[in-house]
DNA sequence: ATCAGTGTGTCGGGCAGCCGACACAGAACG
DNA sequence: CGTTCTGTGTCGGCTGCCCGACACACTGAT
């Protein structure tokens, strides 16, 4: 009950394998709002999340922050990029209650080497995130605010939505200013696409939760760089993917 | 001579160890302009750059491009990402005349299973790799086009750039277009930039290649975001152009 | 020499979106 | 029950930069 067997690909290696982490690692829990790693030109530790969701981001020399991305329980985390010698450039942030491994580098490392099949799950989850990552700079680099938006709200909903139905409502109380920062605007220009969406009937919003109620649509938009398509009404939809 | 112990890591790893490969991948060459790969729902194959250079890059459905990063020699490229099941979503393009090994990814994944050692390298690759592409996304959301554009001419110069005294050239015919699809801008903004720069004293432009004479203004300029800081100091006489 | 091809400089118009400002709604707290 | 805080909505002004267009430089073929 000790958490580690809950993560899916450890659990997987079979009893012992990673009982060496639960005699080695340290099991922290945080808050929303709390600060679990910050940059640092020399980490020693890496991290595993075993439950809750942390935010990882980086913040500007005038204070804005980007968001880089989320980290899915079961996840390592904590510049496996800095794998190498590299300094930490990015923070990480508690977005919900979470509860966390840390795991000393140079025993995680030895524990790999060891470890073939762990070595594969490590690329494997590296890859999806590398693949992830470039998805968003194609996304920043092309594309307007409204496309952006559509983009991400269509990764949100993939992650962390509930699909109901033909809507799927993403419930996880993120605020449209750090919605900014997952797309690199401002809140203003959030909210104004989302109305524009909302206007289109393309998503519902009630409160602080958001429905997306034409995914298709969205991804129409998602995919069209310049999202300027004035979309009157009785709008045609067509090809699938 | 047939390449493959030119690879530093691959030869770090003593004889006998990667003699499979040479075996069973293929080695293939590409001229300046020549397509390595483009985009599958399904690759089957990973690459190792043994010589040259190649560049990753993405299309948007109107055609615009992003350089997503160049691979350095001895790197293993192309959809390390998609090890999973995932489609390959970029091309990849030889910038210079290069010689690259392909490998069957089923291979290739038994090989690092059974390889240890290899793993850590390849995780110690997408890391580094990793760190990179979030550094851009960091830049392309902070920063106007001139402080993004300081920015890719020092990662370009820490790459490709020859260090002389102070000044560090950086001579691999890259056009002012292609640097426009590194920083997800246009070419006249670049060329704007890049006039200024060298105005400020900054850099010296020699037909193709771009020589840094003050990589230390450059950093500051990289950081500050909203690069617009007035350099005018000195300079007293001016009026000029 | 001539012409095509490719890259570099420049200019003006137009607009998306950043910025600052302000009003208002709900939630947490004393 | 106010007070404070955080988040949502909106507006107008200002501007960076995208876009289209055009001239020139350089290089390599014919």
């Amino acid at each position: 009950m000790e958490g580690l067997e809950s993560i899916a690909w450890l659990a997987a290696l079979g009893a012992g394998e990673w009982e060496v982490l639960r005699t080695r690692a340290t099991r922290l829990s945080y808050s929303a709002g709390e600060t679990v790693f910050a940059p640092t030109p020399d980490p020693h530790s890496i991290y595993i999340l075993e439950q809750g969701r942390i935010r990882i981001l980086r913040i500007s020399s005038t204070g804005d922050e980007v968001t880089l991305g989320y980290v899915a329980e079961g996840e390592v985390f904590g510049e496996l990029p800095g794998f190498g010698d590299h300094p930490r450039e990015s923070f990480a942030v508690a977005r919900a209650p979470s509860t966390v491994w840390r795991v000393p580098l140079t025993l995680f490392r030895e524990w790999i080497s060891s470890r073939p099949p762990i070595a594969l799950e490590i690329t494997r989850q590296m890859g999806d995130r590398m693949k992830r990552v470039e998805s968003r700079v194609e996304n920043l680099v092309f594309g307007d605010v409204r496309s952006r938006l559509a983009k991400v709200l269509l990764e949100l909903a993939e992650d962390f939505g509930r699909t109901n139905g033909d809507t799927c409502i993403i419930d996880i109380g993120i605020s449209q200013g750090e919605l900014a920062t997952l797309i690199g605007s401002t809140r203003q220009s959030v909210n104004a696409a989302m109305g524009a969406l909302k206007d289109d009937g393309i998503l519902r919003l009630s409160g602080r939760r958001t429905e997306l109620l034409d995914q298709e649509r969205l991804r129409t938009i998602a995919r069209s760089n310049r999202g300027q398509e004035r979309e009157k009404s009785g709008a045609s939809d067509e090809s699938g993917d």
